[in-house]
DNA sequence: ACATCCGGGACCTCCCGTTTTT
DNA sequence: AAAAACGGGAGGTCCCGGATGT
């Protein structure tokens, strides 16, 4: 009936499913139950079945949302960078320190890839097209755009590059050791950006809004 | 104590190590359970604390075989490889559909990336090994090699490369849609070897040899 | 507060028992769950506790409904056939095989019976009005009917019809073979009324007219 | 931690079904849960699926082993009896106070009956072979016996009887009126046996054993 | 009066780690 | 040393009852 503004089914789904969609960027779909998603967004678990038909269900909306989030961040970064430059402001900005520390609040490919792959298929099509529009957003950004004669020709370049960001990431996250975390990275940005993420990590730091609560 | 013949206890662990080693690619370190590995390994779970301390050790002993198999299989590749052609015949065996598709035998950085990095330190050490060894390997197959002065240049291009890799077949593996799955390598296999994987998935054919059991 | 025509709070009450009445009979006492009922009724299930105090509250005012409903159906029955056949059709009527796939719209002893042996003292009580009054209208199809000399023998065999009836429904129900949960029943029909319940089938066809909206 | 040595899993798995197998009569199925049935026979919950694949595994085993149990007690009673009454003692069991108010240890027909009804395929069936057991079982004490001329017509005897004496042993147990709940077994005593319940009671008392606990 | 939403508890399933037995 | 058996705990699901709003 009438939507009161003071705290609606709606809202107390949105902010499970925007609760969800940290916990699996941060401990991964098997790490984020039910009880500890429900915590966390400040209900018990006994309410969950009004809002989610079940577990799988909120997982795809967690996904849905963080991917969201994750694809309209780098639009965002790429607007405020200067003109001609967004592709290296968004680079910098996922290759950053930042992002490396922070996997609940970035992309869902590196956060999720590996894990993803071994899901159900309606994770697997919603992590399409988040794949796909985000080598939108980056051959976008590339001499010619998305769109005429270059076309094919950059999509299939915006696809080495996320593959080359993607996996720099997963894999400065995944080594024990600083300074190979940060040679990957900068690595990769040099072969994408022709700029190491050192030299740009000041530069991304006004793209970039704080973390909302740890 | 009876000693039983042929089945010494440093072959069960092996066979059990290696088995795991297979479980964890396939399944996540999560879906490894150990009555799972066990039972694969033909034996009872009771008798599992006769060889490890803790579940913890049998997955740390478990990625380090997988990570070596995952080594010797790239040199091999290499090896076999016409001479100039070692790089060309890596990628192509690394983005081949075969190992998209058979993740249990293959590389542990793309099978396990995403969730190794929220593993315990003894694990990420052992993955920072692998990530070293790698690139080092692919560095040699540069022109130049892994040393004198092209050697910085070189660990940083095969650093670059390895991400592409490793991105790419994380993301091919991970979209439900066969045809991105190919773009997504055939992108990176340009990239980096000037050559898609199609073209050379014939010539790869010959680099393989394993995995037949289970 | 608009006042909703045509749905009085009574009206909603006793839309919310019938439905119970069906629903425990079709899935157990156990199997009618307050939020299934309520919302079979289109209601939702915050709104129960305004018309009842308790699940147990409802059960009860279930059992007594569906317990008159199958009573009374039984009394047309027997009104519906010849004179002197009443007892023919009754038992034809509660041993048709409409009556074996439709327990949400018949006889609550052989719906709930063993159930109801374990439910609490209310449930009981109405459970044991039930089985007198059955009993009587029993009773009254006899020779002599429920009154006079006969009274007290009348009254004993009908209790003994009664309870083959109700065994062999809840027989037939039971077994997995159509042929064996005839076969209860036509032995029963013959014990009691000398006749087959398949050669009265077509004759109680008539004796039925409810049960339409699931 | 294993309780008592030389207790093998067999003899656990055994009393396990022994255990459920009153459970379920006592409670119903839905009333009897694991965590439940495990406390009664002496264990928790967590060895549970060392035992059976599934609960409704063991729901089958049990309600096999009840039903052989109660079977094997009526065979017991009509051996126990004067040639020639075996029949007469074993409706004067079946219809025994005794048997009223400890439906843990007798008939599951009487005691699942409703329930079975709504059960899986596979207790049906279980339920479907006891209903053939037991016809077969009275079957064999009328006249003429399971063989012969009147095997027909015997079969259709024993399966009319066997109705009664399930329903009435149902009502007995839902009523809340012991003179009703008595009448009504005397009815069915007569009609079949040709004597009342009370007048045999006495006479029944020694061919039954004690419970076994509880 | 009814809808919305939530809290807490119970149940089935599964798993890890350990103890006891062979 | 391997197997068998068990204990405790946690996760996903579902449900009853009630508190709150309207």
């Amino acid at each position: 009936m009438s939507r009161t503004p003071g705290s609606t089914k709606a809202e107390t789904h949105e902010r499970i499913v925007e609760t969800a969609a940290r916990a699996i960027r941060e401990h991964g779909y098997a790490g984020a139950s039910v009880a500890d998603v429900m915590k966390q967004a400040g209900l018990t678990h006994g309410g969950f079945y009004a809002h989610f038909a079940s577990r799988e269900a909120m997982l795809e909306e967690a996904l849905e949302c963080a991917a969201a989030e994750g694809l309209s961040r780098l639009m965002a970064v790429s607007q405020l960078a200067e003109p001609g430059h967004g592709l290296e402001a968004i680079v910098a900005s996922y290759l950053s320190d930042r992002h490396v520390e922070h996997p609940e609040g970035g992309c869902t490919l590196a956060a999720l890839g590996t894990e993803t792959a071994r899901q159900a298929p309606g994770l697997r099509r919603v992590a399409t097209r988040n794949v796909t529009a985000t080598a939108r957003l980056l051959a976008e950004q590339l001499p010619g755009g998305d769109t005429g004669a270059n076309r094919a020709e950059n999509r299939d370049r915006a696809l080495a590059m996320l593959s080359g960001m993607v996996g720099a990431l997963i894999l400065a996250r995944m080594v024990d050791d600083p300074a190979l975390s940060r040679a990957v990275r900068d690595a990769v940005a040099r072969s994408v950006a022709g700029k190491a993420v050192g030299e740009a990590d000041r530069g991304e730091a006004r793209g970039r809004r704080r973390d909302r609560r740890t």
